[in-house]
Order: structure tokens, then C-alpha cells, then sequence
DNA sequence: GATGAATGAGATTTCATTCAT
DNA sequence: TATGAATGAAATCTCATTCAT
């Protein structure tokens, strides 16, 4: 599914129908996922499960891609929004930032449990260049802007330390999710 | 492809030819991996690129599924032999294992680059459950033993100081690989 | 083909267009058996005969063990029906039961004989514990209570007595239709 | 599988050890038929069963279909010297000559449970009128020499007497197995 | 003779997508 | 707009048969 499909919902939702229509297929989305797994992700499935034809569904989402590429955008948009609303009240060091990035990235994630686990089971699908240049470029952004307000330090390479930072969060995050879904004993996420 | 399916080999690879053409078809589902991405990844597809006929994959894989699995596995011993065998030498202090750690688990991911890559895009979709039976549970025990003997700290909770260690590796592992592949820009795992 | 498979439709025939769809599928189905046996059978050559698309085939029948059943079924309930519907009017003595018996069963047998004919085809490889508890004790109890109303006779075991009629009836039946179809010669039905 | 194929052996079993190999062939074939059904009835399984290789099976049936008639052409030549050899002594009436018939019928059935069930599995997909060329015709021939040898009735049309007496003998026969196979309720053959 | 790895045609089944109603 | 029946390409998997060893 790395083609290059056209990605961008049918029709903006302009009335307040559609809008619930759409929220409704993207909450059925994840617990089709959850609940079948990535290869038993039909769309039929997630139309009988939302409530609707298969039809309608197609109304809102030119494909299946497009389908899994929103639940995504969704989901990166709030840890965007919440990157990007860290508090930068002093005093902030270095430490002090770590944690206050930690605290949102993981407020967002347990927030959205099911979402979260429902698209690492995604994450090996999707088309990453176009999520770079549609939302990690506001990720990484968002992080920078933070690095460059700490007061105790100074880097020659903010790149580098927003994606050191993020990835190992990441990391933990992921193994973290993974040992409970499969919770029979200690799991780590595929290293 | 979180059913229960057989995943054990068809048959034993008594004879040297099997080896070979069971070798191939691993070497040839990575490939199809890399090039084609998770969901072109079909039987046939690998067969035709190793070489040989659909018949004589499912000779020695019941289905898809123990495929990926095989995969999976095979690359996990190795990363499981590469923990066991971490030198335990004097002075063994919490830095010194922690680089001795990374040193071994970066050596193995290097050494084999393209199946890191496709393993990536596996992720999501194997049964964790029996992965983490049949080889999470040796990496865990292999990094434990070694904290053990790390002679400037004592832990309470050996095992999450491992799955701490273990997952922010994965993290940047997964992270650096990511923004190798799709190298128009910065990239982050999905996280 | 013994194997336990979900052999209820798939869907209800709720819409007209479905209900057409479905008959024509069992009439094809009963064709491709009488012109290409039973290991010719296949869904692709019962769709491509009836039609319609091997989807669409699938839409109403989970599997091909299902069509089959369907196909028993639907014959069984014509005969079950008839059985059902045996003037008990007197006299009603043994031999007048059994030849009103006869009737009912030839009569449902001749006026579907490409019917019959192919399902005697198929009578080794259906779940014949499910096909008893779905239909044959219907038959079986038709009977035993037509035996009941009989004046002239008392029988200490009526399921033996229907047993043996229905067995002897089929066994003639059977054996007639075999003759039949091959007519180059005289010719039993498999012993 | 009513094409027109070689069906005779590929090599007379003019060594021992062939017909050793052979017949444990042919007991492995029921075996499977028995365990597995018609359509999991596969030579390499029967093969594996008997403790020989798909090769070994190939170089005594030129075909699986060579191998299904072989085990048909067994039984009915058994079923064949039962009935040549049918008493003829006196007192030969009519309703002794059946009960002898009977005898002979069930006597063989009887001694092969096994066997029996196995073929009345494999009864819709094998070539009737060369089986009738083959061994049909023997049966009929046998039974009708007995007819005129009976003393109290005189018959206007043997082969139709033959033929009903051997069909209703065949049904009970084949209800009976049918009931024993699924013994949860009593069963009926397929009608 | 015996073996069993390899073949590949072909069967079953799924599922994204369309379109007539 | 909504529906869901129909489509059919394509995927998974099986199995009769062959043939090099």
C-alpha cells in the first residue's frame, strides 16, 4: 500500500452529519483493527461495524488507503497540538524539558490507547514520506522551537537531539504498549 | 495474520538441497519485502524471486504466516546469541555494559541491514504472544544476567531496567533506519 | 469434505434479486455435476454456468461444502414435505401405506430426476451427522407416523420398519437412476 | 474423475514383495478414506500411510484413479466368488435362494466393515460403465444362474428379478453403514 | 527399484471497489 | 445520499505427477 493514491477525504465534511459519520468510521477503524488485526482490515468490516454501507463509507474515503492515512493524520495532529503547547514558563533546562515532553507525549498516548496500539499495527503500511512532509516535519518543529528555549544548554545539532529524544521515547512507548497487549508475559516490541 | 496458525517448518531440512532452496526463500521474502513493501508481499512473488515454483514454498512453510515468522525468528537468534555472548570482563560497570550492550545489538542490525528494514514492516502483523515465548524471553534472560554481574549499581527490578535498556535501543534503531530508507527528509518511526 | 465449515447462508435472500440468484446458482449447480462430476465441480465452473461472478457465488454460499449442503437440503425438504403430506385416509392397511410411500417417493424422484441424479453424486462427501439432524429425522418421523395410523399391523419397533422400507425404497431408487445414466449397460449402484 | 485413464497396473505383481506392496497400499487407501474423506484422500497420503514414497505408490498405480478402481475391482471380486459359489442344493426355492443371497451379501460385507464404508465414499466419482464392463456383469450373471435354478417360481425377466433383489439389498446395506458411521441418531443413506 | 524434492496448473476464497436502484 | 449486490483480479494453498539421484 506505498502507491501513491490519491489520500485526501471525498468531500470536506461540511455539514455536522458528515462529520459524525466520518468520526464513527475512524473509531470503528480501530477496533476492527484491534479486534481482526491488519489483514482481517476489510472494508466492509469497518462499514458493518460503524453502521453504514460499504457505500458510504466510500462516500468519505476514496479508498482503503486513505482510510488508514487519516487515522494516522488524526492521531499525529494531537501530538502535534501538544508538542507544540508544551509550557516554556521558566525555569526550563534541559531536564526540566525532557520531562514536560515526556509528560505530553504520554498524556496523548494513554489518552488513546486503543488508537495508539491500533496503529502500530498500521505503521508498517502506510506511505511515510508523504506523513513526513504532511505532519513529522510539525513534530520535529514543534520540538526544535522547545530545544532552542532551554536556558542550561545549547546544541550545535537540534536535529539530532529532538530525534534522539523522540525515538527513544518512542521506543519505550512502543515495547510498553506491546507488553500489554500480549500481556502473558514481559514483550518487548520488535527490535 | 494474528490467528493460530501452524508455524512450525513443514519438514525437517534433512537434505542439503532443502537447505539451500529453504535459505533462498528467506533471502528472496526479504527482497520482496524491501522492494514491494507488506502487502505486496505474496507467496508467489516470493517464489518467483527465488526461483522457484509456489509448490516448493509450501513445502517448507505451511503458509504465509510461518514465513514471516521463520523470518522473524532467525533474526532474533541472532540478536539473541549476539546478548548471550556480551563480554562479562572486568571493569563491568552500568556505562561499560550499557555500551557493550549497544555495541553488540548496533553490530547485528548492521551486519544485516536489509533484514532489519523488512523486519520493521513486519511488526505489526505476527503473533507477539508466541514470538515472546519462543525467543523475547532469551533476550530478557541474556540482558539480566549481565546487569547481574555489573559490579557499580544493584537493581530492584532487574527486568525492567532490561526492558528499559532494550526498548530505547529499539527505539533509535527503528528511528535511524526509518530515516534511511525514506531519505528525502528527517524521519521518525512511527511512534 | 467432512470437515465442520459453516454451511448456513451466508445472507438472507431478504431482496428479490438475491432469491433469483440463489436458484439459479442450485440449478448450474445441479448441471456442472450431472455434465462434469463431481471433481469437476468447482465454484468457478458453477459461477461461470450460472452466470455470475465466483463473488458473487461467495456472497451467498461460504464455501463449497455449503452450496452442496444447500443442494441436499433443499431436495430433502421437497421429499420430507411429501412424506409429510401421504393420505392417511382409510383403508389403510400396510401395503396400501407402503405403496402411497412409494408413490410419494417416486413421484418427488422423477419429477427432479437431473436433481437426483446429482446428488447421488455428492452423497459420500457431505456431513451426514449434520444432514440427520437437519432433515433426516424429519423424514424418519413422517414416517413412523403414517406407520401408526396403519390398521392392519402393530410392529413392536416403527423405526426399524421405517428404516428398512425408506432403505430398501432407495436402495431401488438408487440403483434405477445409476442404471439410467450409464445405459449402455445394466448397472447397479455401487454395493 | 470419469475421464478415460489407464486403470490398469502399471507392472503385474509377478515378485512377492510387489504384492505385499500392493496390498498394503490398498489397506492404507481405506485407512485414509476412512479417517480423512474422499477429498483429503491424497497420494501422498496414502503413500506416507503405507510407509512408502509417492514414488513406490506411482510405480504400482499409474494414477490415483487407477488406485480408487483397484480397491472397487477388490471388493466386488470378492463379492462376485460369494455369489458363484451359492449353494445350489435343494430344497431351492425362491425364498431360500434369498436367504442364501442374503447370506453371501452380508457375509462379505460384514468381514470387510472397513473396506465397505471406505468405497461407498468413493461410489460418485468413479467410471461406472467400465466397472460394469469389468465386474457388474458377473454379479448380475451369478445371481441369475442361481434364479434358474429355483424350483418353485419361474421368472419372465431374470435380470429384473436380479436387479431388485441385489438393489434393495444394497440399500438396507448401505443405510445400515451410513447409520453405524454416524451413529448419534439414526441415519438414513442418501435417498 | 525406491525416494522425495520440485513442479505448476488449478482450486478455493477474499476483498477493494463500483454502480444501479 | 445511502445502499448492498455484483464484480473479478489476485491471493493463498493443494496435490497429482515427474524425474534426478
Amino acid at each position: 500500500m506505498n502507491t501513491t493514491k490519491r489520500l485526501q477525504p471525498r468531500k470536506k465534511p461540511a455539514q455536522a452529519r458528515s462529520k459524525v459519520t466520518i468520526d464513527a468510521i475512524l473509531t470503528a477503524s480501530i477496533q476492527v483493527l484491534l479486534r481482526n488485526g491488519l489483514d482481517k482490515f476489510t472494508t466492509t468490516r469497518v462499514a458493518e461495524r460503524t453502521g453504514v454501507s460499504v457505500g458510504t463509507l466510500y462516500q468519505y474515503f476514496p479508498n482503503k488507503e486513505a482510510l488508514l492515512y487519516a487515522l494516522l493524520l488524526k492521531h499525529f495532529e494531537m501530538l502535534a497540538k501538544s508538542f507544540e503547547t508544551i509550557p516554556k514558563a521558566p525555569p526550563m533546562t534541559l531536564e526540566i524539558l525532557s520531562l514536560r515532553l515526556a509528560d505530553a507525549y504520554i498524556a496523548v498516548k494513554m489518552a488513546n490507547v486503543d488508537e495508539t496500539k491500533a496503529l502500530y499495527m498500521v505503521a508498517g503500511s502506510i506511505n511515510q514520506s508523504r506523513l513526513t512532509k504532511d505532519i513529522f516535519l510539525r513534530l520535529d518543529t514543534a520540538i526544535i522551537k522547545a530545544l532552542e528555549s532551554v536556558t542550561d544548554a545549547r546544541f550545535e545539532d537540534t536535529q539530532t537531539v529532538s530525534f534522539t529524544l523522540l525515538s527513544a521515547l518512542a521506543g519505550l512507548s512502543r515495547s510498553t504498549f506491546a507488553r500489554e497487549t500480549a500481556n502473558k508475559s514481559r514483550n518487548l516490541a520488535l527490535n
